[in-house]
DNA sequence: TGCAAAGCAGAATATTTATTTCGTTTTGAC
DNA sequence: GTCAAAACGAAATAAATATTCTGCTTTGCA
């Protein structure tokens, strides 16, 4: 006479209830599937944010994910505590004995003289991006918006490392309704199809070391046509910045050789939104 | 006549109340000589243990100092407190390690909306990059990276805003050397493309909410040829995430109902610097 | 030593926070 | 479509936690 595992409840056994955090966390992403929909998003918060919840209220985790006091309680249950505070418990013991902050890491590891790219990369683009905050004068994004309100037609060109950039500022200005036009990435075509550029446009070119001459001669092209530019470059000096009505910087500290698209990156969604909030705000008065 | 500070209370003016852990603590020892007996217990607990006592309840520190529940407040008043409530809160800000910035202060305080796009994108990218390094666990490089050595073939794909970090990813990879495809970000050849993927091969998936159904209709074909999957997304249990071998997470803090691809930027950049490191290292050999 | 001011402990209270309850809505099987 | 089971939201309740209040004790000064 064997019993195959019961809990005394009359119910298949299951798992055992998580003590640890990672235990708790395998849990969760076994069980995710079968969640209802709400508990599908605290499991969420729970997995993708679990230092920010172990400080948490539950009337503040309600308000940060939107679901119902009540439903923290029919997912710990759901999971096997008597309530969320047993969660809680576990999501603090966790935080106590964490690793190390993101702080220590970079002291500790700049202190040691190798660094791994991680933190190479992720301080210098830190460092960027505070540059980039300085040394951008508000009246430049003013200007740029009111450039690329007044456009017909936006322009957008970038090769090689500049390529993600433009390509993300074409999708976010498309998304504002902008009738934008992005120049393809290769190839012979390229020079062909600045043909299409009219005046009544504007052209945004994204160009960093080494800089494209394709990108180089398009600027060109179009600043013949006495269509104004709008650069988004690393200095003043660039060779598109001296064609260009208005210079963005986005100045890349260079770690280890590679310099990092960060503050570029920024910037271009700095621009678009500037942009979106400039047309929002027309619509609306 | 002149007075010399005075703070309207009838009471020589003191220092501002701290707002942070760091201030905290030196407050605290400036004034811990002049505190009475039970009050410097207090003290010494908050600096000695400051990240044990943010979890903890008065009760629980009571006990654990053997010092009264309501000398904690009299202690919090005599600090400048208005309870021990605010303490608390302060002890927790600084364990969450959210720097707790100037900007970001600005930005809690008086409303996030009239703070300029400059700042707040800004600071929003700076705080994801943060989370990058606390969450990227060294080792998790380190398979993607074996992984990616080991690939016969290379495939990137990702679509609309995960674009940028896909093709940026491609090109650095392709930059190092190795055998990469990129898949095109639009259209309806995308599933077609699926067929050229072939078992040694390794796919690097970008996907971002919200999460596009091809990127994750691709992945699917790829795992069902037990094809390993490398993705770069925001949460452990994004759709991609579930059939993936090594999942990278960038957070992507939301500011006013734009993400940074900062975070995602960097990320990209880290585990292709550390391929081509690895590939350097084994050539120098 | 006497006395006032400050410090203190313990219990009572106020406040915050977690949990339960219950009526309504949604989901899934037939 | 119909029905039953599950899930949900909102408000009521229970539990916990912080704070205040009181009378007693210690300290510092003459």
């Amino acid at each position: 006479m064997t019993v195959l595992r019961d809990d005394g409840l009359g119910q298949q056994a299951e798992a055992p209830t998580p003590q640890t955090y990672p235990e708790l966390r395998l849990a969760l992403l076994a069980r995710y599937d079968g969640l209802p929909a709400q508990l599908k998003i605290v499991a969420q918060y729970l997995i993708d944010k679990p230092n920010d919840a172990a400080l948490m209220t539950i009337a503040a985790l309600s308000e940060a994910t939107g679901v119902q006091p009540s439903a923290f309680i029919r997912f710990s249950k759901a999971v096997g505590f008597r309530g969320f505070s047993e969660i809680q418990t576990i999501l603090r013991d966790n935080l106590s004995n964490r690793q190390v902050s993101y702080a220590e890491r970079i002291t500790r590891s700049s202190q040691s003289a190798s660094l791994a790219p991680l933190e190479r990369f992720t301080q210098s683009a830190i460092d960027s991006l505070s540059t980039l905050v300085e040394s951008t004068p508000p009246a430049n994004i003013k200007a740029g918006v009111k450039l690329l309100r007044r456009a017909r037609q936006i322009h957008v060109v970038g090769h090689r490392r500049s390529w993600p950039v433009a390509s993300y500022f074409a999708y976010m200005m498309a998304g504002f309704g902008a009738a934008t036009h992005l120049f393809s990435p290769t190839g012979p075509m390229a020079e062909a199809d600045a043909s299409i550029v009219r005046p009544g446009d504007v052209m945004v070119a994204v160009s960093f070391p080494r800089y494209s001459e394709e990108t180089a001669r398009i600027v060109e092209q179009t600043t013949a046509m006495n269509v104004p530019v709008i650069a988004i470059t690393n200095s003043r000096v660039a060779p598109i910045a001296r064609q260009a009505q208005i210079v963005f910087e986005a100045d890349q500290d260079e770690a280890a050789g590679f310099r990092s698209l960060a503050s570029a990156i920024v910037l271009a969604q700095v621009i678009a939104v500037s942009y979106g909030e400039a047309i929002a705000a027309e619509a609306s008065r």
